[in-house]
DNA sequence: TTGACAAATAAACGTGCGTTTACTATAATT
DNA sequence: AATTATAGTAAACGCACGTTTATTTGTCAA
């Protein structure tokens, strides 16, 4: 019942991440489940309502995060005092906890397939890759810094360009993740990335 | 003439890199050009024909840029000597030339976005992004770095990390790029990131 | 002027697409 | 026990897919 519901959002989100919204057929995902076609309607009402389901919950998890984390979203007020309390433990806490989301949890790593490959059709699928994955990540980063600078703890420097320097090598070992390879090596130059760029920024 | 199926290469090239290649259909193509769907097979003997003169094409300008550049490729060996006159300003000179292809060539941009689309569904398109874009030149980096330490020029590090922490703000600028929006913030962040990432580690 | 060839057209081919319909089995409710 | 809703099947729908065929148009050498 919504047992399979479940299993149907689960996988035609496997079949979307690799192959495409468009590439990937009724048909397939029926088939990857062993059912008909027919049975598949009576959960959604047509392949587009699968695939809104996937970035509904997807926002839904992102809202979650970024309510823990006081991450920005749009909602976001920049105005308010929400790190009062930030510190240099919140930089490495965050990375870490994005690197570990982005490629451990298999629900994101798949959603982030999904919406990079969709990105460039669709520019409401662009402003979400942009926001949960790019500006995102950076503009929250870049918050971060302006407060540690403004409190003496960081050297005076450009938030924003700190913000890229940091945030760049996760993005690129975001990018990198293969499930299939060794990537223990990749996850030990994240962290001396971490350490160095504390190290070479702080007061 | 050959004027068509030069078009017909574009075309499939543009929409290819929005919607990915099952997503294109051949009327598209065809119909983005103003003839009919036979005509396009006087010059491709089929639709995958098209996306494989694409790829070739790519291969042949990455070999290309390779021998000028003497980039790592799949032919290139490690033994020889070939980085005798690296300096400093190599590195730059890489940096620059990357960015400025990537992000100004639109053969090459739009190459970069279908490769995108492309490299979850096949292992060989996996392998060429990864040879193009990111293990590539991250590859190139560590063994002008493995260099420039040997040389007395760079402090003594791992050339490994130097080259993913040096290479990945290059890389998030080339995925951030949008060529309806104001990039020149980016790139002066680079420079950025240039200038201090030497300073920080010459000798 | 004619013949030959290349380029493009228009229509048709079978196949697979997303979706709908009519029907059946199963389980819960009255 | 009878009724009702739920979850599934199987077949059909019209349409768009990639590709092929037969035919027409335009170009240029003989």
């Amino acid at each position: 019942m919504a047992d399979t519901k479940e299993k149907i959002l689960l996988t035609a989100l496997q079949l979307f991440a690799r192959d495409g919204y468009e590439a990937v057929s009724v048909r397939n995902i029926a088939e990857e489940l062993g059912i008909t076609k027919g049975a598949l309607y009576r959960h959604y009402k047509n392949k587009r309502d699968i695939f809104d389901s996937i970035v509904d919950r997807m926002i839904q998890i992102d809202a979650q995060r970024a309510k823990e984390f006081q991450m920005p979203t749009e909602q976001y007020d920049k105005m308010s005092d929400s790190y009062a309390n930030t510190s240099l433990e919140d930089i490495e806490k965050f990375t870490i906890e994005q690197l570990k989301f982005w490629t451990e949890d298999s629900f994101a790593l798949l959603f982030r397939r999904m919406l990079t490959l969709e990105q460039y059709r669709n520019a409401e699928m662009a402003e979400l890759y942009s926001q949960c994955i790019v500006e995102g990540p950076v503009s929250y980063m870049e918050d971060l810094f302006r407060e540690l600078t403004k409190k003496g703890v960081l050297k005076e420097e450009n938030p924003r360009q700190l913000a890229v320097e940091y945030y760049a090598p996760l993005f690129l070992l975001v990018n990198m993740f293969d499930n299939n390879r060794e990537n223990e090596e990749y996850v030990q130059i994240l962290r001396n990335h971490t350490k160095r760029f504390i190290q070479n920024h702080k007061k």
